[in-house]
DNA sequence: GTTAGCACTCATTGAGAAAGAGTGCTAAAC
DNA sequence: GTTTAGCACTCTTTCTCAATGAGTGCTAAC
C-alpha cells in the first residue's frame, strides 16, 4: 500500500498531517495550497486527497468537511515522513533539578518534566530490580516476630520489605542467616536469584537443616512480589485542554482510564523488553478508554541493569517530530540518571 | 437566624434539601405538597419558601424554576435536621477483606471502599507517626556511604529510609550509634524526638564530641520528612457522573484539583487534630476547583497513637444522612484495623 | 392565616433560514 | 494526458423565532 503512493501523494500526506496536527481542523485541498508551496490548485490537490482517502490514509468527516488523517494515515507518517527536532534544554534542566531526590521522587518528576516538556500526560514506569546484580541482603530482627529485609543490588539501589515470621528469631541467628545467603547469592541478577531459591527449596537438604531452611523461606519472601509494576502518570489533565476532547463522555472515560493505571502498565511492559522506542497509535493503545490517544514510550536502562518505561501519552493529533525525540532523549538521560542515584 | 425559622419552616427546608438530594432538581412548592404530607397548600409553601430565601437558606437559580438550597441551607440541615442512618455491613465486609495486607494498600483499600459503598471518592490520608511512642531505631550499613535507618514505633509500624553520608562510617560506629540514639530517645513520642534532636544540636557538647554529633546528623535525618502527607483518592470518576458537573470547564477543574493533592492535604489536616467528624460544604473547601464538592471527614486514631484522616468526597448534594455515618464508622474501624496490622 | 386564580418570567426545545466551507464533477487549457 | 477553472451540491454551524411548560409572585377571597 505504501507502494501505491507516489512522491505527491507523500508530500500532500505529510502537509494534511501536519497541518491538522497544528489546527486539529479537517484539512481542506484549499488551504493546503495556500500553506505549503507544492505549486499545484486546490483541483489537483484534490484529486490526489481523494486516492489517498481511497487507499486509506485519510477520511473525511462528513462532505462537506476538509481531510483528517486515519491511524493509517499517522503511522506512515511517523514511520517515514516526520523530520524530527532535536528536544530544548528544557529536559535537561529538569532532570538536574532532580538531583539528590529519592527513587520515587525522581520516577514522578520525570513523569512531570515529560508532562510540562510535550503538554501532555507524562508517564514513568517503576524499574524493575530483575535484572540487576545482586550485591547483598541482610536481615535485621525488628521486633518479636518480624524482620526486616535490605536488598542492596550493585547498582546502589535499595530496596526493603518487613517480614513477618511464624516465629521469633534471634538476632544473632538472623546474622548467620545473613551471611550464610550473602556467601550463596553473590553476583547473580535478581531475577537469578528468585530461580535458584526456588529450586534450593525443592532439594532435600532444605528439610531437615533447620537454618538452611529458614535462610531459604527468609530469603523468598524478601525477593516476592518487590514493589514492581508501579506507574507515576503526571498532568493528565493536560491532555483534557485538546479540543477533540471537549466532550464529556470521552472526558469521563478518560478520567477512568487514568484511574486505574492497569490498561496502561500491559502496554509499557510490551517496551521493556523491547528494543528503541515504541508508538502506540489510536487502537494500538487497545483500550476504547483511551480512544483517539496515542502513546510514545521507550524502555530505559541504567549500567546496574536497572530497566524501566518512560513515554508520553497524549491525543493521536500530537506533533510526533517533537515528542518522540524527546522522549528519546529522556530514556537515554534516565539511564544515566539511575546510576548517579 | 436559626431562631427566626419557625417548626413549619425547617419542616420545608428539610423537604426542599432531601428532595433536591434525591432528585438534582431544583424543588417546586408544587412537589412539596405532592411528596410530603405538611397538609398545605402549594401557596402556602410558596409563601414560607420567599421567608425561606430571604433567610438565606435556599435561593432560585431563575424567576421560573424552583428553589436549591444553598449552603447554608446545606449547614443548617447536616447540623441539626439529617437523621442518621445505620451504615450497612458492606463496610464491615470490605475491612474485612483487607486483613493481612501491607500499610500502603490498606490505605488505598480503605479508600476504595468508602468510594465504593458511598459512590463518590474516598480519600485516605496515610498516618502520621508524629504522636506515635518512638520504640527504637537502628542504623545499618549498606554501602560506602549510605546508611539505612530503621524506625520502630511500639504499635509496631516500621519506616526506614536511606542516608547518604558525607563521609563512610564504619559498621561498628554505627553500631555504637545505634546504642547511644537509643539510650536517650526512648519512650518519647516521634514529636518529642525531634524536638529533642533539635535541641541537642544546638548544644556546645555537640561541636566537639565527634560521635555525639554524629548520631544527632544521622537521626536528625532519619526523621526528617518521614513520608507524610500522602493521600490517596480513590473512585474520583464516581463525582464526574453526578450531573452537576456534566460541564467540560467543572470537569477539567476537578481533574486538574485530583491531580494535585495539595489542596486535599491541607483540608484533611485541619481534621487530624479535631474531634469526631467534620463536614466541609461548598466553599468551606476552600478551593474553586472543587466548586460544589463537600467533604465529609473524620480523624483515625490507633490505640498506638497513629493518627490520620479518611473521609469521602462528593458533591454537596450528597445524602448526608447516609454518608456521615459511614465516615464516622469508616474512622472507628480503621483505627482497631492499624492496631491489629 | 390559608388558599385559589391568574398574569408573568424565563429556560428549553425545535423548526427554519442563512452562511460558510469544502467537495466532486465537467469541460476547457496547457 | 495531466492540470485547472467553474459551478452545483452537500452538510455543518449559527442564528432567530415561536411554542411549551414549569414555577413563581401577587391579589383577592375564604
Amino acid at each position: 500500500m505504501n507502494e501505491e503512493l507516489t512522491e505527491r501523494g507523500r508530500r500532500i500526506l505529510e502537509a494534511i498531517v501536519e497541518d491538522f496536527i497544528e489546527s486539529g481542523e479537517p484539512v481542506g485541498s484549499r488551504s493546503i495550497t495556500r500553506r505549503h508551496k507544492l505549486n499545484l490548485s486546490p483541483a489537483t490537490v484534490r484529486n490526489v486527497m481523494a486516492d489517498l482517502e481511497e487507499a486509506g490514509f485519510i477520511y473525511s468527516p462528513h462532505t462537506s468537511a476538509g481531510r483528517i488523517p486515519t491511524e493509517k494515515g499517522y503511522r506512515l507518517y511517523v514511520n517515514t515522513l516526520a523530520r524530527f527536532q532535536e528536544p530544548g534544554v528544557e529536559l535537561e534542566r529538569g532532570f538536574e533539578r532532580l538531583e539528590g531526590t529519592g527513587l520515587e521522587e525522581r520516577l514522578q518528576g520525570v513523569g512531570r518534566i515529560l508532562s510540562g516538556v510535550s503538554s501532555y500526560a507524562g508517564i514513568v514506569s517503576a524499574p524493575s530490580f530483575d535484572a540487576t546484580v545482586f550485591s547483598s541482603i541482610r536481615f535485621v530482627r525488628i521486633s518479636e516476630r518480624k524482620v526486616l529485609a535490605v536488598l542492596v543490588s550493585s547498582s546502589g539501589m535499595v530496596q526493603n520489605r518487613i517480614i513477618c515470621t511464624d516465629e521469633d528469631i534471634p538476632a544473632d541467628k538472623l546474622e548467620r542467616i545473613t551471611n550464610f545467603v550473602n556467601g550463596k547469592l553473590n553476583n547473580l541478577t535478581i531475577r537469578e536469584v528468585k530461580k535458584l531459591i526456588l529450586r534450593e527449596m525443592s532439594e532435600e537438604k532444605a528439610h531437615y537443616d533447620e537454618l538452611y531452611f529458614q535462610a531459604l523461606t527468609l530469603s523468598r519472601r524478601a525477593f516476592e512480589n518487590m514493589a514492581e509494576g508501579e506507574v507515576f502518570i503526571e498532568g493528565a489533565s493536560n491532555i483534557l485542554e485538546q479540543p477533540e476532547f471537549a466532550n464529556l463522555e470521552r472526558m469521563k472515560r478518560m478520567f477512568r482510564a487514568f484511574e486505574q493505571k492497569s490498561l496502561l502498565v500491559r502496554l509499557l511492559e510490551q517496551c521493556r523488553t523491547a528494543e528503541g522506542m515504541r508508538v502506540f497509535i489510536g487502537r494500538e493503545v487497545e483500550s476504547q478508554m483511551l480512544e483517539g490517544c496515542s502513546l510514545v514510550a521507550t524502555a530505559y536502562t541504567s549500567a546496574g541493569g536497572l530497566t524501566g518505561v518512560l513515554g508520553v501519552l497524549g491525543p493521536s493529533r500530537m506533533p510526533y517530530s517533537v515528542v518522540i525525540p524527546l522522549v528519546v532523549r529522556a530514556g537515554v538521560l534516565m539511564g544515566r540518571f539511575l546510576e548517579a542515584g
